[in-house]
DNA sequence: ATTATCATGTAAAAGGTTACATGATTTG
DNA sequence: CAAATCATGTAACCTTTTACATGATAAT
């Protein structure tokens, strides 16, 4: 699915992966990410199979850069892809949920202080969101014009990230509770 | 991350990994899910690294079950991962919020009938963690009394579902109106 | 008759993380 | 003087999925 992510990414300018890397992190991360080594790896198999092309630009007080254009046949790809619909639900992973299931072997006071720490996370998540994030969609917006009516998706997607913060700092909280009513 | 699932659930009681398969479906899915293929192959990971033991047990009607056990080694794994907090954000994945970040180059109706698809999934998907994972969690505690402290554990994460798809709905709800209103 | 359940696994491929390697410029 | 930023990538490893293989019994 990355390639799906970097392809719609490259529909709305050529982009290098170091910057491909950067826009994710402020913009996708919250429902897919990537590290680096593997954007190299999936531009460079991007290419080979047609769906972008490359060239180098020269720099002489930076390292070149290798910019990434799609093609039409990756245009195409990208379309197809986005109007599949997905039918089925994903089943996703949290590795605190997995802990939490097995705490009954923890002291409590382990279990709690570990909740409590998530929810500083979460709080600290969901704050970025309805700050930096709504700021960086907004400058986006600015810089780019064309771009406004995929604002809009770039809205409801920052919107799920809050909602789904808040959720689960209300579930900490009410973990906690009942965790302290069970004494 | 698996092998703790694995180490988790065998400090119940011994299992098969047909077992484990089938308890994972119905109790960590939520959160944790793997394929048989996978189970298999970390249970024999695990027996090498000396954390579990197996015996085959023969039957006459049915195949042989190879039925695991906790080694003290084991135990010992599990609570070290267990006592060890997770001090940052598990980075998620949503193939559906990816999709709808790109989907300005669809048609609307295109994109309202993906959400209502999925506003039904996860409506079902709340549904029966209000239903069936009650139901099953309580027949747990009747059929393993010695498990009671961490029913509440398990009622906890099972909440946590609730509410994720709770949220879910509801973000779909609002996405549907702002799309709707963006005529 | 076909599908589901019980029960085991192997093998290949895909997806993803971590570590390594390089090297100049800029910021603190 | 150290750390961060810019910019590329390779290699090894780990995790996960999908496909294949077997075969009996029970239910629809």
């Amino acid at each position: 699915m990355l390639k799906f992510a970097l392809l719609g990414l490259l529909h709305y300018r050529p982009l290098t992966g170091y910057e491909l890397k950067q826009i994710m992190d402020e913009s996708t991360s919250n429902f897919w990410h990537a590290e680096l080594s593997q954007i190299y790896a999936t531009l460079k198999r991007l290419e080979q199979d047609g769906a972008v092309e490359s060239h180098v630009e020269p720099q002489t007080d930076r390292p070149d850069r290798r910019v990434y254009n799609m093609t039409s046949a990756g245009q195409a790809a990208l379309d197809g892809w986005l109007s599949t619909p997905v039918t089925k639900l994903q089943p996703g992973k949290d590795l605190v949920l997995l802990k939490l299931f097995f705490s009954a072997a923890l002291s409590k006071e382990a279990v709690l202080a570990q909740l409590r720490l998530q929810r500083d996370l979460h709080r600290m998540q969901g704050d970025r969101y309805r700050e930096h994030t709504t700021a960086y969609i907004q400058a986006m917006l600015d810089e780019y014009p064309h771009l406004t009516a995929d604002g809009v998706y770039w809205e409801q997607t920052r919107r799920f990230g809050e909602m789904y913060e808040d959720m689960y700092v209300g579930w900490i909280d009410q973990a906690i509770q009942a965790l302290e009513g069970a004494s």
